[in-house]
RNA sequence: GGCCCGUUGGUCAAGAGGUUAAGACACCGCCCUUUCACGGCGGUAACAGGGGUUCGAGUCCCCUACGGGUCACCA
């Protein structure tokens, strides 16, 4: 076989040398320490919670070490290329703040340019180099049909064999010249594959930025490096483009691991000084008694779209997901509570090596001291664009004046006092929460802990003695004037010490007044809640809750 | 099934041969409190199992079990 003819054959239009691309794509000249990183998703339409996660640690990473950060669109598979994925890319690590230096849509302000970053952009530079793979002897054109490969994989199967593309299962790779061009000269469509010249047995050593020394068996599987339609596999356009671009760190999940050897392989058949890699843990769930991986089918929560509709503060999100990328981030968060994240100190060492369980409960822990930390009027902006994008009939309804919600959220986030409140985990859980602020949203499900009679009674008589021009403490002292004229302990401590002596304390009276308003039986201070909704609503809705009883 | 990775409380996890086996979330209790929260203090709860190596093993080695991943002209 005259490899050399067969590439020019194969390539007749690829006439650059490969030094050109070598020259355009030089070293990056950047500090010994300096990380260059990349994510490189997919535009399917759909963006896993575990691409911002591997884009936190890709960031930190590169940002970090002073070096370089790009976004590269993997759109090689056309088949699930989706319109609008790409913005949707874009707009959701921005939603997130996730800052690139190069790559897609990016600017680049160094002047070094790595790009294009779109893989649909780069035949030219695959082809080049699958030419020169060619002209190797190192790749070949393989007529097989995908019947022709399902049935060799079913046999492989019924033997107990591994199925594939390799040995002498690899038909088209002895294929005689002749044969060879007589079949492209009828224009028969082909892939092209990889000649692998690994031993399927042999054990190699491999270090892991993450998981440390693990053993990899070499590849021997006669890979596609590019489809029929000339465009190439993930696996080629990986070893081609972080190449070129100078990759030093490859962060990915370690469903990746398993196509390690191939890549292996790549690197060194193509002479390319091939990247460090580090494998992070999935992310998992709970399903059953079983942990799997988080499903973009079943679980909303997988999705990243699902935290921003549901108005997860992206700095909560992204808080969690280094919780979960760092063990030692929470203990450092404890510690300094107001620095930015960017001031941890991020390593690939202190990664999990385990799959981690999602853990929601977490995040609406984390979001909740996220949020507090926020003053009333950045709770403000933040409900509003939230609400502006999921929720507007929302807007002229709760957001509206802003006076109004600003003195609502002062109460509920209890910013003028020492004490923050954590009321809120996310921007539609808030204003869900806050609906008892407005007629038109409030729907009371009365859910009292006394007997209906009993509240009743505390109902009017706390519309007998309730005065709006009544400080707090004149006001409170009413209602235990109530409670103990009821047999209820007016202070909470005389209950503690002797709780039989009451029907109960002046907290469950308390709860009566506070549900009948507010349908609720946690919300803050209930004075201030009368205040800010006035005499008028407040007497209208103790009169609404004893006619309901 | 082959190959690969993993396994410390319900969950996230510290731990790099000698610890009373951290901490956080959740749960429970107590305290604080002008109600609800917040906060403070405390509690329940773990080294998958079995063999080695060692004076000594959660830490090293082997086996088993279990969980996960992957075996495409998808990434």
């Amino acid at each position: 076989m005259d490899c050399v003819r067969l590439a020019e054959r194969l390539f007749p239009n690829s006439v650059r040398p490969l030094s050109y691309y070598e020259e355009l794509y030089p070293e990056r000249g950047l500090d010994k320490k300096a990380e260059v990183t990349r994510v490189a998703p997919s535009p399917t339409g759909f963006i896993h919670l575990g691409n911002l996660f591997s884009a936190l640690a890709n960031e930190r990473i590169a940002h970090q070490s002073g070096g370089v950060f790009f976004l590269r669109v993997e759109d090689t598979d056309s088949k699930r290329r989706v319109d609008g994925a790409v913005e949707a890319i874009l707009a959701a690590f921005d939603y997130f703040d996730i800052r690139f230096d190069e790559g897609a849509e990016v600017a680049s302000a160094s002047g070094n340019d790595y790009g294009p970053y779109y893989q649909s952009m780069r035949t030219e530079i695959y082809h080049a180099y699958a030419k020169d793979l060619v002209s190797r002897g190192l790749a070949y054109p393989c007529f097989c049909t995908a019947g022709e490969l399902d049935a060799v994989r079913e046999r492989q199967k019924e033997q107990k064999l591994t199925p594939g593309y390799y040995g002498s299962f690899a038909r088209c790779r002895e294929l005689g010249e002749d044969e060879v061009f007589a079949r492209l000269d009828r224009g028969e469509p082909y892939v092209l594959r990889l000649r692998s010249g690994g031993d399927g047995l042999a054990k190699l050593t491999f270090k892991d930025e993450i998981k440390g020394e693990i053993s990899v068996t070499a590849n021997d599987q006669d890979i596609v490096l590019l489809k029929s339609d000339g465009i190439p596999t993930y696996h080629f356009a990986h070893a081609v483009d972080d190449h070129l671009m100078r990759t030093t760190l490859v962060v990915r999940g370690e469903e990746w691991l398993s196509s390690l050897p191939i890549h292996l392989e790549l690197f060194e058949l193509l002479n390319f000084r091939r990247p460090r890699y580090a494998h992070t843990c999935q992310i998992m769930k709970l399903d059953g008694d079983s942990k799997r991986k988080l499903s973009k089918r079943t679980d909303p929560e997988a999705a990243l779209s699902y935290y921003r509709s549901e108005g997860y503060h992206p700095g909560a999100v992204k808080t969690y997901l280094m919780t979960l990328l760092n063990s030692n981030f929470e203990e450092w968060l404890l510690k300094n509570p107001d620095a930015p994240i960017e001031t941890f100190k991020f390593s690939t060492g202190k990664m999990s090596q385990s799959g981690t369980l999602f853990d929601l409960a977490k995040l609406d822990d984390i979001s909740r001291t996220y949020l507090s930390r926020l003053s009333a009027e950045e709770m403000y902006a933040f409900l509003r664009t939230w609400a502006e994008e999921y929720s507007p009939e929302r807007v002229s309804v709760c957001l509206e004046p802003a006076e109004y919600m600003l003195r609502v959220l002062a109460l509920c986030m209890g910013t003028g006092g020492k004490k923050r409140r954590k009321d809120f985990i996310c921007a539609r859980q808030a204003l869900d929460s806050l609906s008892y602020f407005f007629d038109g949203l409030f729907k009371p499900d009365y859910s009292y802990s006394l007997e209906a009679q009993e509240c009743a009674e505390i109902l009017r008589a706390f519309a007998g003695t309730y005065n709006y021009a009544d400080q707090s403490g004149e006001w409170f002292d009413k209602i235990k004037a109530i409670a103990a004229g009821m047999g209820y302990a007016a202070e909470m401590s005389d209950y503690r010490k002797n709780p039989e002596a009451f029907k109960g304390s002046v907290g469950d009276v308390a709860e009566v007044i506070r549900v009948a308003v507010t349908g609720l039986k946690n919300t803050p201070d209930l004075w201030t809640i009368l205040q800010i909704l006035g005499e008028e609503r407040v007497r209208a809705r103790l009169d609404r809750a004893v006619a309901a009883l």
